[in-house]
Order: C-alpha cells, then sequence, then structure tokens
DNA sequence: GCTAAACTTGACGTTAACGTAAAGTAACAT
DNA sequence: ATGTTACTTTACGTTAACGTCAAGTTTAGC
C-alpha cells in the first residue's frame, strides 16, 4: 500500500522517469526492486518532495542531499552529531533568510513597477 | 565620479572579473569603454545587484537580464507593451511567491529538527 | 624607454542536471 | 507465442555559468 511506480512518481510531481534514476544514483532516492524495476515508498515520495523544494530555494542536488540525510529521523547520533547538526541548522537557516531579503527587495520593486506601469496606462486612457 | 573599475566593481560584489565580462556577453551589463577597458557606472552597478539578486532566489542568468530590463526605466512603452509588462509581473509575483511557500516550509522544518535536536542534548546531559 | 601590473580577447575545459538514443528485458493482452 | 508497452542499463549529448589558460595590449612607475 503506498508504493509508486517510476512513472506514476514522476507524474505527481512533474518530472521525467530520468530524473529520478538521476536523482537515485545521486543517493537522493532509494527505491526498493521487485526484480529490476523501481518501487517508490511514501519515504520516497517525502524525500523527492524535499528535493524539488530544496532545487526550487537554489540549492544543489548535492546539498540537497545532505540537508535531507541529516535532517532525516536518523537523530540517533551521539552529543557531537547533535551539535554539529544544530550548527548545520543554523547555518541554513541564515542562508535562507538572506534568500528571503532578496526576495522581498524583489517583491517590492516589483509593486513599485507595477504601480508606475499601472499610473501610465491610467494616463494612457485619457 | 561614481564610476568602477572591472577589478573592482568584482571586488564589491565578491565576483570574478571573469563574471562580469560574462555577464556582458550576455547583455545584463553593458559598461562604457575608454580605449578597450571597461568602465562601471552605478547602473552597471545597480543591474549587477539586480542580477546577483535573481540568481541567489534560482533564476537563470537570462532571466534575469528578461526581468531586468522589463523592469528599468524603459516603461516608455505604448499601453500593448505596459500591459504585457504588468502580466509578466504578475507572473513573476506568483513564481516568486510560491518559492516563498517552500522557504517558510523548509524553516519550520527546520525548526522542528533543530527543537528535537536539542531535546535530545538535554537527555544525553544528564 | 622599459618593466610590471592590470587590462583585453579568444578559445578550450569543467561541473551540474538532466536529455536522448540504443539495446535489452519483463509483464501483459490477444 | 507474439506483439505492445513499460521498464531497465549504458553511454554519449547538451546547456548554463563560469574557470583557466594563452597571447597580446595598455597604463603607471621608475
Amino acid at each position: 500500500m503506498s508504493d509508486y511506480s517510476i512513472q506514476n512518481l514522476a507524474e505527481q510531481f512533474n518530472v521525467t522517469p530520468r530524473a529520478l534514476r538521476f536523482y537515485e544514483s545521486k543517493g537522493l532516492l532509494a527505491p526498493a526492486k521487485r526484480g529490476q524495476t523501481r518501487i517508490y515508498s511514501e519515504r520516497d515520495k517525502t524525500r523527492l518532495l524535499l528535493t524539488l523544494r530544496g532545487k526550487k530555494l537554489g540549492f544543489s542536488l548535492e546539498e540537497c542531499r545532505d540537508i535531507i540525510d541529516m535532517y532525516g529521523p536518523s537523530q540517533s547520533g551521539n552529543t557531537q552529531q547533535l551539535i554539529r547538526l544544530c550548527q548545520k541548522i543554523t547555518e541554513h537557516r541564515s542562508e535562507l533568510l538572506e534568500k528571503m531579503n532578496a526576495m522581498e527587495a524583489t517583491l517590492k520593486l516589483m509593486d513599485e513597477v507595477e504601480k508606475k506601469c499601472l499610473d501610465k496606462l491610467m494616463e494612457n486612457s485619457n
């Protein structure tokens, strides 16, 4: 129950089967196999979601993999590893917040341009 | 006044001169030239800022160029062009808002993982 | 006038993230 | 059992965004 074929999963996320195999080769996914054919579980689906989300935010696949691996339920680590994880999180968060700032600045700029644009349209329709 | 050499501008934004020449070849920058050497103005500086901001948000250089060109002070267009611009803005905005959502989801996830992480660290220090 | 530093233009190299084509296999319907 | 369809691996091709030479030129200091 809740298993997907490569084609099915690909369609759900609007990517190609080729991309899924590629992600697997990069260690992002690890589907089960019945004979040769891949069977994707909910876990794979979740990891794919996180991967695509990371991509959208401009992270490389390798970065995505590292992040996802660390954030996974493998928090069974010792104290040293837990501390490392916390550091990584802090690091990634500040990176994200930087992007957030760039985004807000861009949205603001868009609002301004749009306003000017609408003003001119008003003039033109006199 | 307020002109920059390629090296100077590159240092200000922490990129290489090569990158600036590359951006120029892609139509993102258009510095003046004294003889052979490039002279970057405030306009170029602004365009570079916008370019790097776009890159950080995951846009390609080509997309950056298109956006920057459209948003520039060339809003002297006719009604048709102004309408196109408004449409483009709406388009880009929804794309940005999507990224914003992905970002918020990621930040939320990070908070959760961090909390669990800290909890475990507490346990370990008993 | 000569040298060193900073600039220039090619041109080829590199990495990431897949696309695409070739050739084979496995499952399923007829 | 045979064709069709969906899957597989292997391998080479492609695009973006520069890096990295190589070879020449221009500018600043002595």
